[in-house]
Parts: C-alpha cells; sequence; structure tokens
DNA sequence: AAAAGAGCAGAATATTATTCTAGTATTGTA
DNA sequence: TACAATACTAGAATAATATTCTGCTCTTTT
C-alpha cells in the first residue's frame, strides 16, 4: 500500500517546510546552539514539535550542519582572496584532477565553477601574504593543467552571513 | 597590582591558543554540537578542561558563531550570483550610504572590499534566474551611486567549507 | 459519520552542561 | 635547592536539557 507522500518520508520525499519550519530554522541559523526549550517559549509551542521538526529537517537534509565559525585574524588566517583560475585544458579527465587537488589544499575554502572567462573561482585564506605567496607559487601554479590565475585581494569585509531570509508568507 | 597577560584575560588580552585549544576547534567547527564529553573522549581529558577552555574561546571572540548552515536547494536559494559593483563617486558619504544598504538587502549573504578595477564583491543568493532578475533590477540598480555592475554565475559548487586547518606544530 | 493521520501538550527518563572541590604539574624567584 | 604562585586537571555533585512516551485534538478522507 502505498504511503501518501507527506512529512513522514522526510528520507525520501523533498520535505515540504511551513511557517513553522521556516521560523525554527532562523532561531537555528543564528545560534546552533539554541536550545529547544528556548525555540519553544519563543513560538510559544511545547518542545515536543519543535524537537520533531529539527529532526525531521536534519534527515531530509535541509539542515546540512551545525557549524562553528570562528575570527580568522585570531586564527592567523586574517588574509582572504579570491582567486580566478582557468585550465588550459578542458576535459573530463582534467576537470576530475583539478578538482581533487582544490580539495586537498586547505587554504581553499570555496571553489566554484563559473561563468566568464574564467573556469573556477577560489576563496582562499592564509596568515599574511607570505603564506599567501607560498600558496600561489608552490601550491596553485603548480597544478597541472594549469592555465591563467589572476589574484584579486579582500581589502575589508562589508558583510558576511549565512543567515538565509524566508519571505514571510504568513497563513 | 598588576596581572599577568596571560589566558584568564581572555577579555582584554590576545587569547594565545595551543595545540590543545586548536584540537578542540577542529571539532567544533565540524560540528557545533557535540558535546563536551565526546571531545573529553577523543582528548583523552577530562571534560572540565575542555568547558573551560570553549567558554575562554567564547568569551575572547576565538568563537564567533554557532551557525546552523542550510542546503540551499532545499531552501529556494538555489541561484547563487557573484556581483561585481564599482561606485561612480567614492567619498565617506557615498561609501557607507552603500553599506547601510548592501546590510538590508537580505539577498547578499557576503559582500567584501576589493583590489582590481571594480570596488566590491557580492554573493547573492535566491531562487531562480527570476528571483535574481528582480534583485538586479530593482534592488541592485536602483542603489544611488551605482556604477557598473557585472554578474558571475555560479554554475557548480566544487568545495565550500568554513573548516580552517591549523599546521600541526606538536609539542 | 467513522477512521486514519498529523500535530500537539505534558510528563517521565536519559544525557549533558555546569559548578565545585581538591590534587598535581609547572614556572619563576629567592 | 626550596618555596610560592599559577595553571591545569580529575572526579563528583548539581542543574539544565534532550529525548522518549502517552494520550488528546483537529483535520482530512472515504
Amino acid at each position: 500500500m502505498a504511503k501518501s507522500i507527506k512529512k513522514e518520508d522526510s528520507s525520501i520525499e523533498q520535505l515540504i517546510l511551513d511557517t513553522k519550519d521556516l521560523e525554527i530554522l532562523q532561531l537555528l541559523q543564528k545560534n546552533a546552539r539554541i536550545t529547544v526549550k528556548e525555540i519553544s517559549d519563543q513560538m510559544h509551542l511545547s518542545t515536543t514539535p519543535i524537537h520533531e521538526r529539527i529532526k525531521r529537517m536534519e534527515a531530509s537534509g535541509v539542515i546540512k550542519q551545525y557549524a562553528t565559525l570562528l575570527d580568522h585574524t585570531k586564527v592567523k588566517k586574517g588574509l582572504m582572496v579570491i582567486c580566478y583560475v582557468s585550465l588550459k585544458e578542458h576535459n573530463k579527465k582534467a576537470g576530475v584532477k583539478f578538482i581533487e587537488t582544490i580539495h586537498s589544499l586547505h587554504e581553499v575554502i570555496e571553489c566554484y565553477n563559473i561563468s566568464g572567462e574564467f573556469d573556477f573561482m577560489l576563496k582562499v585564506v592564509a596568515e599574511d601574504m607570505n603564506a599567501y605567496y607560498d600558496f600561489h607559487v608552490n601550491k596553485l601554479s603548480q597544478i597541472e593543467n594549469m592555465g591563467h590565475v589572476q589574484s584579486v585581494f579582500v581589502i575589508g569585509i562589508i558583510k558576511q552571513t549565512h543567515q538565509l531570509v524566508f519571505p514571510v508568507s504568513e497563513k
């Protein structure tokens, strides 16, 4: 007998998030260590539905990770550089090899395949300019099949958040 | 009587992180909801020092935030665009006004002041191309003093992490 | 109208965070 | 070398929280 496509099939079906789920996510995004009780108090619900909804969103993958974010300047990662990279050849094998290497470089915290004249955009963090120079010369430029590389330096951080805001479509 | 510049002055002085602190940070970065007990077991220490070290790093600002990260595609924020912006005028007043506006736009999750021909780089998330079009035309382009805008679309995410890796200087 | 499913409240239990007490190194100093 | 101050640690006690369980209510479907 087929089950209805509803929330309990969270591991298979696309989870449909209602207003309460989104409200919970707003609070969790701000503080991953907020207690179920605090959420339930703010939302005027008991702890049971909050707990169930969170577990459901964890299981469905809506909640990807509870992460701890550090102050880069206080852990000697104060320099941020945006790197543009183009490859010489664009066959599958060359691409896979490049991706593997990127994953092994801890200085690269983000890498995107992008539109435009370059193939990839990298966000790189390092302790200082010397460390970045070492990364650029000895690691990035050494990757086989590497074409052009262009570095754009981050002078200041204006805004930096992971909070996704959802339109308030109240019932 | 002057106190020594040591760890207990965490709120004022620069906190010096030792190997154990960095080891704790590695675990916390991966999972903000890891228990003190789990950390203490992995590090072969009791819960007390782990707890104290964490509180110290929270107070000193090394730990900036416990954040919950969401799957963008599952919360209708699947499109990511990198926006380059240059302003017409570069006086203080114009810059401040621009920054204020950027902070009010929830689609902009990152904004950096950068070197090169553009003034700012923005990371923008939206539900789809229609939503991005609306953002571009009705919000971004409407900012006063706006000069050139160039959009680079993210085709694929190769790597995305917040895990900062620290060199293993054992001792 | 009956039945099933979903969401919820409240209580009970299991875990965990937090605090407290006191022992053990380590470092600097006379 | 001996002493004192400091930091670190283990283990226990307490407070707070997560998690589970039971049963009620509302809605939807047939």
